[in-house]
DNA sequence: ACCGTTATCGACAACGTTTTCGAGATCGCT
DNA sequence: AGCGATCTCGAAAACGTTGTCGATAACGGT
């Protein structure tokens, strides 16, 4: 190998890590040899050894939008602190059932990687052998660190913002009943109009699966009714756009007969029209914190905090306006 | 390790691998023994022995919705077929400098990865110690085996879905000419244009480099003019959409008063208003087709072909017409 | 009953690192 | 000059697997 270069392995390996006890004119020459020839040390051969390895593994149940602008603030911290990244997928159906994410990591965290971030739904609690920081799940509260963004505060904003404008019949369309998230603008929704004095009529509320095509029915019961609100907070973007498109096709305008929020802020949102007034989560920044979590943790301290929240941001665009008086 | 199931570890590993030369019960036993202790042996060790690993490993320039979508029939076949997907970023914009692919690549093919993907802009020729084969890029040709999407028939069937509307004076707008894809959209649209006897006018070619931020003084270039086209194409449909508000903003009506064609099918474009006419590009098939051109190359067998080029669909939406008489 | 063949299994080396520890060299001090 | 302290380096073990090969047992044929 790269004893070619006058020396043994082991100094060799001094000189990669840095290590105390080798002299400076050799550590300089056993760089120049390693230069010279591209060498680069095994990753595989380090792990087994050393069970360090300078990679953290991020699980994906999903390659979608929204996990990938998350991965893009994963990157970025993880690059400025010198770790590589290894996004790891089960991607599909079958396999992305419960306990798909703790096979994966019982493979993986083997060795290859030195923690984990899990950015999956639905979590699985339990004692991994490395660490790992659950990011932006959508189920309740767990004994993992977790890291996600502040779903009441948001829903607060959201409606608050409805209810500021000046409307009182405020309808809701939420997600499915099973996720947490969805649970908690639920709940964002039904303090907020406590809160301001309103009454919640049950006709008002619909749920609609968080996903486009399931949502078009509901959209179309609350629109029809005679005493249809003349707002409507929907649980995430893609909901709102269809109640926005529903509504245009009975014949409303939005956001003169129809003021509407979503929730998530997606690319569509913006492009849609009349543009989408929204709920903004910062992936970005909950991809950065949580990494910096697990590096923290990864470097052998106790975070200071196991449950990190982070502020939404409300995001007004053409969607909202007063009620017709 | 699971040798306290009465066996050696060599044995084990025989099992685990079933080879021949174990008895019938002494592999029933052992696997039920691995089967109650939740035994996994190790990706890494294995990796270091007999360099065969079972992960294929992605590179991705950077996380967007476009790679997003790439991976998920990247996923897809990788599953069917036993391998596991190992998905790697640089992410960065320092990093993500020719090179860095290189870099990685070989970092990883010491051992780690069985074979690989690139699903980067720019890739680099060069022989890597592991089939390697690239996705989608939009450099130009290339050692390499290589799967992408017919970008010039894509382009006719766009243009020529302008003229067989009826119209005459059609725009385009350019991407960055630094790289392949935009050079062959251009030239699919003087093909077209010349194959359907019209004139290229050079006042209505204009270069958006694919964002839409930089697109927009181009739109209003091209829409300014007294002698404006009735119909544009834009090279990819962020730029599309780019020039759909331009047009909406000087009180241009879309579809009546201009038509507007873009190139991706990225999910904005059903939810733009009105919803854009686009060339669908078959990124799930992509990604299937690659990832089993790199199974065939890792199975030993010498690829058919080594450029698979697939099939583009045009979406008809909203965003064309026939011009106003 | 003996020998050759086959089936089954384990000992051992190897993969490329990191880490420990001891040997030798160098240096400084008395 | 002698001795201890310090510095520099390499030999060797270890990480968990796989592949080779030899040993032993079982078996079948004459």
């Amino acid at each position: 190998m790269a004893r070619a270069a006058g020396v043994s392995v082991a100094t060799v390996s001094k000189v990669i890590n840095d290590r105390y006890g080798v002299a400076r004119q050799t550590a300089e020459r056993v760089r120049e040899v390693i230069e010279e020839l591209g060498y680069e040390s095994s990753i595989v051969a380090r792990s087994l050894r050393s069970h360090r390895t300078g990679l953290i593994g991020v699980l994906v149940a999903e390659f979608e939008p929204f996990s990938t602008e998350l991965l893009k603030g994963v990157s970025a911290a993880a690059r400025d602190s010198g770790y590589q990244l290894l996004a790891y997928s089960g991607g599909g159906t079958a396999e992305s059932q419960v306990g798909w994410e703790r096979r994966s990591l019982s493979r993986l965290s083997g060795t290859l990687i030195d923690g984990a971030l899990l950015v999956t739904p639905t979590i699985v609690d339990g004692n991994y052998r490395i660490p790992v920081v659950a990011v932006d799940p959508h189920t309740g509260p767990s004994d993992l660190p977790t890291v996600d963004s502040d779903n009441l505060a948001g829903t607060r904003a959201a409606v608050g913002h409805l209810v500021d404008l000046g409307h009182r019949r405020i309808g809701f369309l939420g997600g499915r009943p099973d996720l947490e998230s969805a649970r908690l603008r639920e709940e964002g929704y039904r303090r907020t109009m406590a809160d301001a004095g309103l009454r919640v009529d049950p006709d008002l509320v619909r749920a609609g699966g968080f996903r486009m095509e399931t949502s078009e029915l509901p959209a179309r019961e609350l629109l029809g009714r005679v005493d249809r609100p003349t707002a409507i907070f929907a649980a995430n973007d893609l909901m709102a756009i269809q109640v926005m498109r529903v509504a245009q096709s009975i014949g409303l305008r939005v956001p003169q007969d129809l003021s509407v929020v979503g929730f998530d802020n997606i690319p569509e949102a913006a492009v849609a029209l009349p543009a989408l007034t929204t709920i903004a989560q910062p992936l970005h920044e909950i991809g950065q914190t949580a990494t910096q979590l697990l590096l923290a943790m990864l470097r052998g301290e106790e975070p200071p905090t196991r449950h990190v929240q982070l502020a939404t941001r409300l995001v007004v665009r053409e969607s909202t306006a007063p009620p017709l008086p």
